[in-house]
RNA sequence: GGGCUCGUAGUGUAGCGGUUAACACGCCUCCCUGUCACGGAGGAGAUCGCCGGUUCAAACCCGGUCGGGCCCGCCA
């Protein structure tokens, strides 16, 4: 007999079936037993009413993998309509130690129980609402996916061992190399802009590595990164580019995931077409007359300042994503392009998405001595072999162009409304964290 | 790296000097023919993170230590 998913039990109505699934619930009344058998289609109850049948089920715990053949009946009290009645069980694998952590009910995500939560991930990711935040992670990826398509971008992978750091900034993690010394990708740029020069338009989804040492609610050491270039581009055009894709990673999650949603009462978030921009210098103005907290001159923004900016734009703007724009460049990078009209800020934007930064939206620097002499400035060595064959891709011809490092967690974290990026995380890695 | 906090049955919590450490969920036994957070009766399960100190007496106070969390810095 073939198996039938659970979530396709209701069109066999009057037939014989056979599902196969893990034990999810016991909930024995007497002369009249349910179980609530779940596989990857989701949930079915079945009425067990033969001793014999229960029998078999006796000190078998929840997580236990069974077969079930019996008759399928429509029936209004059943969930989804339909129930499996005189059922025949098959204990394909016992389980008879309890689970650390109960998997019908929601479990707790308040910070000091999150240690719990993750220590026991394998078995807690069983829990319906836990495995709902991954399937929107997964459409989230699908809607990229599908928006860099539509929009005839190439995807690539690009290698995370590396010779050399590829950028200044954050801290990385090295490692032995066959004797020499590597180091883990702390971003795919360097990779994906020579790239532009071969396909023009280019994206990835791949694991970044920090080896910054902060314990927040919002980092971790690894995590997936959605990295994009794009050539032949205006800032305005890339800036509009990425603002569109958040627009489109709601719409198709609004479409597709209402049930997840649900379970966490999710709230759709409102976004403004296209996404305000507000400058760093206005911003640090607005909120030290706000908060009374002097933040002006300033070269980023603080992260009370990034959620205070989010309230101010979903109120006075009707967006809960803001673009921070006019980076000074004091704090910019190397490979950043210093806007031409006014040499003290850098063509790049911060896409804040309720309360956190979500993705940094840059132009680069694409002609060959300017940034050359960028790097020098930056006391960056253009014959190391982290930048040589970078800079090789320039001396023969790049367009001008632009892209994006944009979080997936967070950009899920936010969605749902959760409140750490590792509730986000299959299995987060964080500075105390490398397990499981 | 700095500051502030928290470690009590499998899980989530209460207790904050004084007999046998309490409650809920889960687990075990029994009863229960429409449950769906089933209900009812009973039961098992905790050297109160660890080490030391104060005290007649420590889960509780003090010091140290280990492990978390939150914030800052840094970063996406």
């Amino acid at each position: 007999m073939k198996r039938v998913l659970t979530s396709e039990v209701s069109q066999h109505a009057g037939k014989e079936i056979k599902v196969q699934g893990w034990l999810h619930k016991k909930r024995l009344l007497g002369g009249l037993n349910f179980i609530v058998l779940r596989d990857r289609g989701g949930l079915v109850q079945i009425v067990v009413e033969d001793d014999a049948e229960v029998e078999k089920l006796r000190g078998l715990q929840i997580g236990t993998v069974l077969e079930v053949t019996g008759k399928v009946h429509k029936e209004e009290r059943a969930p989804g309509g339909a129930e499996i009645r005189e059922p025949k069980i098959t204990v394909l694998v016992p389980v008879e130690h309890e689970s650390p952590i109960e998997i019908d009910k929601p479990l707790s995500h308040k910070p000091e129980n999150l240690d719990t939560l993750l220590d026991n991930r394998a078995i807690g990711l069983r829990n319906l609402q836990e495995q709902a935040i991954f399937k929107i992670q997964a459409k989230v990826l699908e809607a990229m996916r599908e928006y860099f398509k539509k929009n005839d971008f190439t995807e690539m992978n690009t290698p995370k061992l590396l010779a050399g750091a590829t950028e200044g900034g954050a801290e990385v993690f090295k490692l032995d190399y066959f004797g020499k010394e590597a180091t883990l990708a702390q971003s795919a740029q360097f990779y994906k802009q020579m790239m532009v020069g071969v396909f023009e338009r280019v994206f990835e989804t791949n694991p970044t590595y920090r080896a910054e040492p902060s314990a927040t609610t919002r980092h971790m050491t690894e995590y997936i990164t959605i990295d994009a270039e794009m050539g032949f581009v205006t800032f305005e055009e890339l800036r509009s580019f990425a603002g569109g894709m958040l627009h489109y990673i709601v719409n198709k999650v609004w479409q597709d995931c209402d049930k997840e949603l649900k379970m966490w009462n999710a709230q759709r978030p409102v976004l403004a077409d296209p996404i305000p921009s507000i400058p760093m210098k206005e911003i640090h103005e607005l909120y030290t007359k706000a908060t009374g907290t002097g933040t002006v001159g300033e070269d980023d923004l603080r992260p009370d300042e990034e959620k205070w900016v989010c309230e101010y734009a979903k109120k006075n703007l009707k967006s809960e994503a803001v673009y921070v724009t006019e980076w000074p460049v004091s704090s910019m990078k190397f490979y950043h392009k210093i806007n031409e009209k006014n040499p003290k800020v850098a063509d790049r934007s911060d896409l804040l998405f309720r309360g956190v930064e979500i993705a940094t939206v840059p132009m680069r620097e694409h002609r060959y001595e300017v940034l050359v002499n960028q790097l020098k400035a930056m006391k960056g060595d253009p014959e190391a072999p982290g930048f040589k064959y970078y800079l090789q891709a320039f001396q023969y011809g790049l367009p001008p162009h632009g892209g994006f490092g944009w979080g997936l967690e967070r950009t899920v974290e936010k969605i749902i409304g959760l409140h750490n990026v590792k509730e986000a995380t299959l299995f987060p890695r964080d500075i105390n964290r490398l397990t499981p």
